[in-house]
RNA sequence: GGGCUCAUAGCUCAGGUGGCUAGAGCGUACCCCUGAUAAGGGUAAGGUCCCUGGUUCAAGUCCAGGUGGGCCCA
């Protein structure tokens, strides 16, 4: 006779695959029908706030896995917020403006600045801008992120733009903003400043001049009667004009060179080199100093009536030139530095067209390449000049129209980052008033801040916020005024940032304006616009403020670790300026996706994964593992073996849930739980362990390791259930009689299992917890045999419709038993102890399955009478079908073969197989049953 | 080159204030089960704890130097 009918077997139409890829497309559509978010929203408004202000990414391309890794970790912490009673609300928002979305565009139209018209160019920015919010919008959604999709926020949206007017006007009323010079990348043919990523290096024909550069202090050591120079070597010498210093390395040594009768300082290990590149040889070494020896020491201009200082510099190397490096801060950005260090001026005398302007009279409207010579040969009129010759090297090149660029300087508008000590007061408070996670990235933000040079929020761009500014025609002075930044503020939020670039100055000044200096009452507007971290940075007033469901200052900011230099400052240096105190209570920074070695992924080196791939292959939930796996504090890596993991480790958890559903299938909750008393003592045990993983499940994502939190529930799975609880308990569900108290015990333990594991799980695993969930619901719905109208209506609204609209488990104080985790920590002691007995038994063929053995134990008198109050548990938990005891001084184990006859239908061996005539092949436990199932059938 | 940082089994992670015969899970090998079955159970193999010095009775753990990787700057 075939007895499998008469068990208890699990039973669930959850399946064991999960075919993620479909699944989650369904769920999806569940939640957006059934409108989730906005029953979350609705449900948890008044509980207390909190706020995770997202980062805005650029609306450019399609999501890449650094922005999957933040997206995923943003919404583990609010969706675990939220099951956790709070009101998070997550306002997803873009960056819209600015040099990637404009060079991007510009390359796609395959044209450049000049053949299109700002306003024309603007419309298209904004629709290209558009269709990149659309389309990771939807990149996102696909991975489960919860928020508010259909309405982000944007920079580029009027009300924001009109907002970065205002503080723009604001910051400067204060006092922050200053008008100065810094040199850019330009190309005088297109007439245009150009972005780093915008300029190709080239291989070009230059000048390579060595030029003499003759002291005018006394030196202390002074070579009787001769001259004495600094050799320079430069390959632009239409920037000698600008020449205001020249550096030297402070710790390398320089040499005093005797050449004839003059003498040349320059880097000792560059004497040979130099003759050798010069030919001039017969040189004789006087002396050699430390370059820190010669700082101050002033020379004279080789044609122009000036004197400057020797300037002390870490960036001169002895790879090229002498060693001494001449110093234009108007041509070059770390001469640019190192001049602003020492305050020399920006000098940069030349014009748009790349022609000198009047402050170099002689070469007034000289294009600059063409001065080249004559500088060279005034030099060599002068004796200034020790060798000219040419050189090839990697020169930059406009990107459009390929002729060689220049490094000029331009006035700019800057932010003071020393403005009312606002350096300092940035550092305070976010040594002592914000917390960093990890830790370290307290001292990081910390050193950034401190080296950090002024910020120059000009960008000489088409695409982004006009900085509100207008020159008076008759004497040039900038004017910021209250009134007409709040004109353009009003315009802005009408009709978008386009207003400024459309209106006529007359349009945005107020009537009969004139200049507050000269009274001239014809304008212009200033033409740059405003750096795109200055948009992103004010987001805690331009959105986080204005927005109702959201609190200034955030509870969190959640980036990847190269926002220290970017949003994270710009950030905060805004609303310390603005509101004297940081924008976050808390910083959360992961690291960057890197492939298995451990390197960064890049297009060259074709290591690039794509997430799209991944969701489509394996599903969204995998992705969300693989990100909980991972100390992202660091680095994290991906591979096909760290997905494969994560695959694993997802499957297990599925086949806890499923074996719980499995399980559960004729247990409902309300009329079948077994308060905690009556519950066998396994059963309590294993939800007193529960109640550890709980806390300990908090613990962790209190502290942002969800890492943490999933090997440790990972292990519960694996570890205390699969292999132990579950293994178990499995005799006692499918054999047992199904309604009887040792079943039911066992399901209510299963029960409360299964709503914790899933709800612990639930901010990682969103979709398959929704989907379990699913599963859960439908019991709890279950109405048979009560009565009573009002549980009937209670039942109806609960459990909710989705797991996100239901609460975390808290620990359960009642379950906690910490003797009976002492208790069975011993049993599993003596139990693995057993099983490697089991195991040689059947290695040597003696058994095969362990039902087929008794075993004995042997022990001290303790764990004897520890053992023994199982009672019949004892057996059940070696899963053998005999248990004997016996006291002795050691432990020892022994297997031997069970007596008796192994019953058709528990498989448990039994002296008692075959007393009953009419079942001849079962226990006596098993008789009971079937006898039980046979009456209840007639 | 500078600031910050990381390095423990093939993979993902544990290893407060130095005492370890260095752990867990995955994967691998072998075995068992066939009533969680493209599942489940068991056993086992796997590590110069990046390298080199030093402090110490004792170092994965502390110190110095180096190598390699990451982010940001130059």
């Amino acid at each position: 006779m075939n007895y499998s009918r008469t068990l208890n077997l699990p039973t669930t139409a959850f399946p064991m695959r999960a075919g993620l890829a479909q699944k989650e497309v369904e769920i999806l559509r569940f939640w957006d029908k059934e409108k989730i978010y906005p029953k979350i929203r609705k449900k948890k408004k008044g509980l207390p706030n909190y706020t995770l202000h997202d980062g805005p990414p650029y609306a450019n391309g399609d999501i890449h896995l650094g922005q999957v890794l933040n997206k995923i970790l943003k919404d583990v912490v609010v969706k675990y917020k939220t099951m956790r009673g709070f009101d998070a609300p997550f306002v997803p928002g873009w960056d819209c403006h600015g040099l990637p979305v404009e060079h991007q565009l510009f390359r796609k139209l395959g044209i450049n600045k000049n053949e299109i018209s700002q306003l024309e160019f603007r419309r298209k920015a904004r629709e290209y801008a558009t269709h990149f919010v659309h389309k990771q919008r939807e990149e996102f959604k696909r991975l489960g992120i919860f928020g508010r999709w259909e309405n982000p926020y944007l920079t580029m949206d009027p009300k924001y733009e009109a907002e970065i007017v205002k503080i723009f006007g604001i910051i400067f009323q204060k006092g922050y903003i200053y008008r100065g010079l810094k040199p850019i990348h330009w190309c005088f043919n297109c007439q245009t400043a150009l972005a780093e990523a915008e300029i190709e290096y080239k291989e070009r024909e230059s000048s390579s001049v060595w030029v003499k550069f003759e002291i005018a202090d006394r030196l202390r050591f002074s070579p009787s009667g001769l001259r004495v120079y600094l050799l320079i070597w430069t390959t632009t010498p239409w920037t000698l004009p600008a020449n205001l210093g020249i550096a030297l390395h402070p710790d390398l040594s320089y040499c005093f060179a005797q050449v004839k009768d003059e003498v040349f300082i320059l880097a000792k290990d560059l004497v040979e080199r130099v003759s050798k590149e010069t030919g001039i040889d017969e040189i004789k070494l006087l002396r050699t100093v430390k370059g820190k020896e010669l700082e101050g020491i002033r020379y004279s201009h080789p044609f122009l009536p000036r004197k400057s200082e020797i300037l002390l510099a870490d960036f001169v190397t002895l790879q090229e030139g002498t060693g001494c490096v001449h110093v234009a801060p108007g041509h070059g950005e770390e001469d640019y530095e190192l001049g602003r260090r020492h305050n020399l001026p920006i000098l940069s005398p030349v014009d748009d067209e790349g022609k000198f302007t009047s402050e170099v009279e002689e070469l007034e409207g000289t294009s600059i390449f063409a001065a080249n010579p004559l500088i060279i040969k005034r030099l060599k009129r002068d004796g200034y000049l020790l060798f000219d010759g040419t050189i090839w090297h990697s020169y930059p090149h406009c990107w459009r129209c390929g002729s060689p660029l220049i490094f000029r300087a331009t006035p700019q508008w800057f932010l003071n980052v020393d403005e009312h000590n606002l350096r300092n007061r940035s550092s305070q408070a976010v040594l002592k008033k914000v917390k960093w996670v990890p830790h370290q990235s307290r001292m990081r933000i910390k050193s950034m801040l401190e080296e950090r040079p002024d910020w120059c929020l000009s960008r000489q761009r088409y695409w982004g916020v006009g900085i509100p500014v207008v020159y008076c025609q008759g004497c040039g002075e900038a004017i910021i005024d209250k009134k007409i930044i709040s004109n353009i503020e009003a315009l802005t939020a009408k009709e978008g940032s386009d207003a400024w670039f459309k209106k006529r100055v007359e349009e945005i000044l107020p009537p009969g304006f004139k200049c507050p200096k000269c009274g001239e009452d014809e304008f212009r507007k200033e033409e740059d616009i405003v750096d795109v971290w200055f948009e992103s940075g004010v987001s805690h007033e331009a959105s986080v403020e204005r927005e109702e469901s959201l609190r200034d200052p955030a509870d969190l900011y959640l980036e990847g670790s190269d926002q220290h230099r970017g949003w994270f400052q710009s950030s905060l240096l805004t609303s310390m300026a603005l509101k004297g105190r940081a924008p976050y209570r808390k910083v959360f920074t992961h690291g960057f996706v890197v492939d298995s070695q451990g390197r960064k992924m890049s297009k060259s080196r074709g290591n690039v994964v794509d997430p799209q791939k991944i969701v489509e292959d394996k599903g969204a939930d995998i992705l969300r593992l693989w990100v909980c796996l991972q100390d992202y504090t660091q680095d994290v890596r991906i591979s096909d073996e760290i997905l494969n993991y994560s695959v694993e480790v997802y499957r297990r958890i599925r086949n806890t849930f499923r074996f719980l559903l499995g399980n559960l299938y004729d247990f409902y909750p309300i009329e079948d739980t077994l308060p905690l008393k009556e519950m066998r003592e396994i059963d309590r045990w294993i939800l007193s362990r529960l109640q550890s993983i709980v806390k300990l499940t908090i613990v962790s994502f209190e502290a942002f390791r969800f890492y943490e939190a999933v090997h440790l529930i990972h292990n519960f799975a694996e570890h205390d259930l699969s292999s132990f609880y579950f293994d178990v308990l499995k005799d006692r569900l499918y054999t047992f009689s199904a309604k009887s108290e040792a079943r039911r015990s066992a399901q209510t333990a299963l029960w409360c299992l299964l709503l914790n594991l899933t709800h612990l799980m639930a901010p990682i695993l969103s979709f398959t917890s929704e989907e379990t969930w699913g599963h859960i619901k439908k019991k709890g719905l279950r109405t048979k045999g009560i009565t009573s109208k009002k549980q009937k209506e209670e039942l109806k609204n609960n459990p909710p419709e989705s797991i996100f609209l239901s609460t975390w488990p808290k620990k359960n104080a009642e379950m906690v038993n910490e003797d009976l985790e002492k208790k069975w920590q011993q049993i599993l002691k003596v139990r693995s102890k057993a099983l490697k007995k089991l195991e040689e038994a059947r290695e040597a063929k003696k058994i095969a399955s362990s039902l087929e053995t008794g075993i004995l134990i042997h022990g001290p008198t303790s764990l004897i009478s520890l053992l023994e109050s199982l009672g019949d548990g004892l057996k059940e938990v070696f899963i053998v079908s005999e248990v004997k005891l016996k006291v002795a001084p050691e432990i020892k184990i022994k297997v031997k073969r069970a007596g008796g006859r192994k019953c058709e239908r528990c498989w448990n061996y039994s002296l008692r197989v075959g007393e009953d005539k009419k079942h001849p092949n079962l226990c006596e436990r098993c008789l009971k049953v079937v006898a039980s199932l046979t009456k209840e059938s007639l």
